[in-house]
DNA sequence: GTCTATAAGGAGATAGAC
DNA sequence: GTCTATCTCCTTATAGAC
């Protein structure tokens, strides 16, 4: 990749002759392929019969095929945390806060599937410079749920013992319809998201005392 | 894959010209490759010179590539179904069990890392008929866990609204730990367990009322 | 049980025409 | 921006000697 090509990704809205659009739609088709049969599963040949062109032309937009799944993995990674880390910043008990966390979370793997997919299995694939980068939004988001679990158990709000190793556990429960949530199975995304809310303030002792949990949402605006 | 080897394949100790230890031994070196670099990153020249013989001579052993995968899987989904499901039908109270379950789970985890990290990432490789076959583990485990978590919430012990989903987020967050554990790191496998299966209790309301999670492993010999 | 040799095809990537 | 043609290397798997 070169130094221009990495400064237009890092760009929100790139620009230049070879188009973000024509970029994002090619990057789209190769994480549907990359999900169905994973990184090295796939050939240029395959993803550019797909997008309806040569192998030869995959290469005027891309440098590698590496490129394309950095991009794909950037749709999680990157844009993940850029999302959700201003929630836990923002108004709200700690309780809300943390419901909403979950909610975009679970939200936005829903709305990413093929990209959530890749991210959650192909990283090694990456070159070890792109893998560091890819890792340090991963930590970003870990040690800030840490902490912001351990503010809201400092406040009262939740019983965290250890409260790194229930970020852990909490991303480990949300991560996890990534395995196995599909859009024609039993619950709606959102519906899903809702739930998972309710078992992850459960998790970290924000629902002590509340046996009943379809009660969670009732209480609002009160502790902070 | 023939018949024969297919049958040898299930059974605990197969026996035969081609020994089983030699297999194993193929197995686990295939396993590890197939953690680093992936299934189709791995090609069979790379397995065998990592055992120090021929590609060739791999084909003595295993009919295909595949066959070497579907060995690796079954040390996880397959063994391990059959290691813990007795755990749910022992003696003791539900919350022992579920505890005895965790502990078993992430301590299995921990014994078999390229297993698990394989088995976690490189099922879509397998043909449609191993595929089945392996997920008909899954379902069970998943299903006798459902079915637990609804005995226990009927027995007073758990409050689970919904035992299959409430299955479902037990078995993502005691399955996160494929994802990021190394013996290298903060926790040995064995503290994690414990730590997870407090977790889990609160995850289902086994610890209602009970904010201090430190306690969890005190109570013993009650209900049932 | 392991070897050498090879078949038959797919891989990522590039050159240069248009 | 897309094409055709091609380079070089690697892929799974098999044949048959020892």
């Amino acid at each position: 990749m070169t130094q221009a090509q990495a400064a237009r990704a890092q760009a929100g809205r790139p620009r230049g002759p070879r188009s973000a659009a024509r970029r994002a739609e090619l990057v789209a088709v190769a994480s549907r392929l990359f999900r169905e049969r994973g990184y090295h599963g796939v050939g240029m040949r395959a993803i550019a019969e797909a997008a309806d062109i040569q192998a030869a032309s995959l290469y005027h937009h891309f440098a590698s095929k590496e490129e394309l799944l950095l991009e794909s993995i950037y749709v999680v990674d990157r844009d993940l945390v850029a999302d959700q880390l201003p929630i836990l910043e923002a108004e709200g008990t700690y309780r809300e806060r943390l419901a909403r966390l979950v909610r975009g979370h679970v939200g936005h793997i829903g709305a990413n599937r093929d990209a959530w997919w890749v991210a959650g299995r192909e990283l090694r694939a990456l070159s070890p410079e792109k893998l560091d980068e890819v890792q340090v939004y991963r930590r970003r988001y870990q040690h800030a749920l840490g902490d912001f679990l351990a503010a809201g158990t400092a406040a009262g709000e939740f019983a965290c013992e250890d409260a790194r190793l229930s970020a852990l556990a909490v991303l480990d429960m949300i991560n996890g319809p990534n395995e196995w949530w599909e859009p024609a199975g039993r619950l709606a995304i959102d519906e899903l998201a809702a739930r998972y809310a309710a078992l992850a303030l459960r998790l970290v002792g924000g629902e002590a005392g509340v046996p009943a949990p379809a009660q969670a949402r009732k209480r609002r605006s009160s502790a902070r």
